[in-house]
DNA sequence: GCTAGTGCTGACACAAATGTCAATAGTAGA
DNA sequence: TCTACTATTGACATTTGTGTCAGCACTAGC
């Protein structure tokens, strides 16, 4: 969007930077009258990366550009630097931000099921996994952190996996006991969760490309992830 | 061996660190005296993209820089645009090879195993597919593409998984007919061939990370590996 | 109403990367 | 050996994006 032709001379003509609104172009618009809007920080912080995180999603990794998501907010984009620093920052902070939702997601995704009667719903767990890594592009997210190794300043990815992992372990060993089964393999569970990861990741990425190709519509795609979570349900199902 | 040294240049000297050949940093060489190399137009294109591979590998996408690249190769970076017309160009060429060495390496693997006679070896099939997309970051370029939306221009990545399915749905018919079995359903195997596709690819990515926060060494990603196609071969096994 | 604090802005400085161009120099083929 | 072809180069132009700076303007607290 926004292919609004350059003056290619210089900046100055620029009107107000509002690229939106045409009715800016032809006034000569007074900017005194214009009252500026100002935002406590936290406020102005949350609209900077709701805009980032979108540029994001839509355009990916080249689409954080300062210029861009500041027309977005409707800001100049020093006042994304006055806010987060350096451009840096802001990616750290978006990665930061999107990180830890993740991660409420899905963990409150699986201590829901717990609480539920059912020890687990694969159907379900599988959906939300899969779900919360494609919205918003938060796999394409966290698959630029890797890409660009900015993963060892963010352990949240990383260490999500473990307490899943364990969390889906007790469950096992729960429903185990209930049903006067041995305990199952720990490493299994591991394994579980990290093919559940891998996959639910790299469904995010390539996961439309792979439907498009293979002919699957919205449908297909459900029966997929369904299909998986009865894989792994079989699978829990058989071993313990 | 341009050892033209640019003025005040920032970072490149600090990433020199990991330049596979030292001569050309070492040699003075006096510019005048050294005969200008001069290959031919095939041989000079390979060795540009096996150096943005390279680059692109160990430092992700932003790791494609011309004069970067043409440093590695001891050339000047107009004479990559004299090659390739464009950094675009550039990417897309190397796009276009990853894909393709990607598609020959899977392809042979499924067909050398074909020609044997045990029908599948899963664990070989599944060691070899997640091989081919960590080596030299192949599934980090082609997550790049996805990324940054270059998908539409090429379509190998997306056709390989149904040329997948189908080589293998024709080796599960085959195994099924001479056990007197009832004939495979064909979305089985695409959804074998799919959940394949995005595990390998999503390891690719996130695996290093899963592994070190598992505290999984070497033999443990293995056995991970070999767990998941045991998952798969029983699943082929108790379905057909 | 006044003042302090700070969100915010325009203009500019600066760097880095791509791309252009005319000229140079290997090399194959006559 | 000569000639046409083209791989290659240094210098330059352009673009684009980040970061700096001094000052303006909105709001809270007095």
């Amino acid at each position: 969007m926004t292919g609004v032709a350059k003056p290619s001379t210089s900046k100055n003509i620029k009107e107000s930077g509002d690229l939106a609104d045409g009715e800016t172009i032809i006034a000569p618009t007074p900017k005194r009258e214009v009252k500026r809007v100002r935002r406590s920080a936290d406020e102005a912080r949350r609209l900077i990366l709701d805009a980032a995180e979108e540029r994001l999603a839509a355009q990916g990794p080249e689409g954080i550009r300062l210029q861009d998501i500041a027309r977005d907010v409707g800001i100049s984009h020093p006042a994304i630097l006055h806010h987060f620093e350096s451009r840096e920052g802001l990616v750290r902070a978006l990665i930061a931000r999107t990180s830890e939702q993740l991660r409420e997601k899905i963990l409150a995704s699986l201590t829901r099921k717990h609480e539920a009667d059912d020890a687990l719903d694969a159907n379900d767990i599988i959906a939300n996994v899969f779900q919360a890594l494609s919205d918003k592009g938060t796999a394409r997210l966290l698959s630029w952190m890797l890409l660009t190794g900015r993963s060892a300043e963010n352990s949240t990815s990383g260490a999500l996996v473990t307490e899943i992992a364990n969390e889906l372990h007790t469950q096992r060993k729960q429903s185990a006991a209930e049903h006067n089964r041995p305990t199952p393999d720990p490493e299994d569970t591991l394994f579980i969760a990290m093919l559940t990861a891998s996959a639910a990741f790299g469904d995010a990425i390539i996961g439309r490309e792979l439907a498009k190709d293979a002919n699957l519509d919205q449908t297909g795609v459900a029966r997929y992830r369904a299909w998986f979570a009865k894989l792994l349900y079989e699978h829990v199902d058989n071993k313990h």
